[in-house]
DNA sequence: CGCGGTTCGTTGTGCGTGCAACCAGAATGT
DNA sequence: ACATTCTGGTTGCACGCACAACGAACCGCG
């Protein structure tokens, strides 16, 4: 037999259902919303959801642009990796790099009259996928229920990515 | 000024603020949980989080072996996926394939005692990771209600990924 | 039987990503 | 003014994954 180690309380060896239903629930239901809407986006408007974000982003920003840094956190995606979106975003005519002259190393993505378009046309269909597949599957007072707990979780789990 | 296209309707093109929380703060929970988790099974451990949902899946299962397609589905990876993550794991000689003499084309993967033990450490670290950044931020009724509603975000997102 | 159609697992290939290393420029300290 | 440290962005590299194509084996039907 095996002897008590860390903990011998059921809980530390096993989920109950309910837990288990919540939390394999949300790893299987992220995961068939994101091929879902990544699949849709790219049919509809072919883009797909890590392009639609830069837009996205880009486009609620001031002036239509970032810099690289900041918008690297905020599609939690590593500034090398966005390095490498940005550069196909541009060979597509979408966003175009500007340089910044506050800091001569800094460059900002903004977004160019093509990418603006492809965006309006693009959001309205992702935001209402989200909302068959997400949205309207809570009621009002769920997703309040549901932010801010998902700020706890965030808090919490670090948050490593990057800076803070 | 730009005229209307597809639609007027304010939701059409812009999520609310709790809509906008509780969408994002789960792209932003998930992402975050899933590094966390993996990192620290990967300290302690020195295992993946993809590789032990294998051995997850496997312990879990009669006779602690799965056929090859069951798995994939399982845990949500491509055949193609499982065929290389099963090739590691045999290689570190946590598990081991077997023939399956129903039907010559199948294999089973079967969880080696190394495997089984190497489970059940990490198994404790793991719940304890889930219950600290997932579990433990949500109350029972929390839990029930978000278990139920995975359910209909699942079925909503069809599923796409191999069979049914 | 023998013949299509399907399923299971593997392999070739390409893509997107993270990490580490790097350089240029900025910030800080003396 | 200079040396040191830090930060922003890019590049080399390796890894994990999906997709498509493949061979083998199963299944159904004539």
């Amino acid at each position: 037999m095996r002897m008590a180690t860390t903990s011998d309380a059921p809980q530390a060896r096993q989920l109950s259902g309910p837990e288990l239903r919540a939390w394999r629930g949300m790893l299987r239901a992220h995961a068939a919303m994101a091929k879902a809407l990544d699949a849709q986006l790219e049919a509809v408007h072919g883009l797909q959801l890590s392009s639609y974000e830069v837009l996205m982003y880009l486009a609620d920003a001031d002036d239509e642009r970032m810099r690289m840094c900041d918008l690297a956190s905020s599609i939690l995606l590593s500034r090398s990796g966005l390095t490498r979106l940005v550069d196909r975003l541009g060979r597509e005519g979408l966003i175009e790099r500007v340089a910044c002259h506050d800091d001569a190393r800094g460059q900002f993505a903004k977004l160019t009259p093509a990418g603006r378009e492809k965006l309006d046309a693009a959001r309205v269909t992702h935001l209402a996928g989200v909302r068959a597949l997400f949205l309207d599957r809570f009621t009002p007072a769920e997703l309040e229920l549901l932010g801010n707990a998902w700020d706890r979780v965030i808090e919490g789990a670090g948050w490593s990515c990057c800076k803070t």
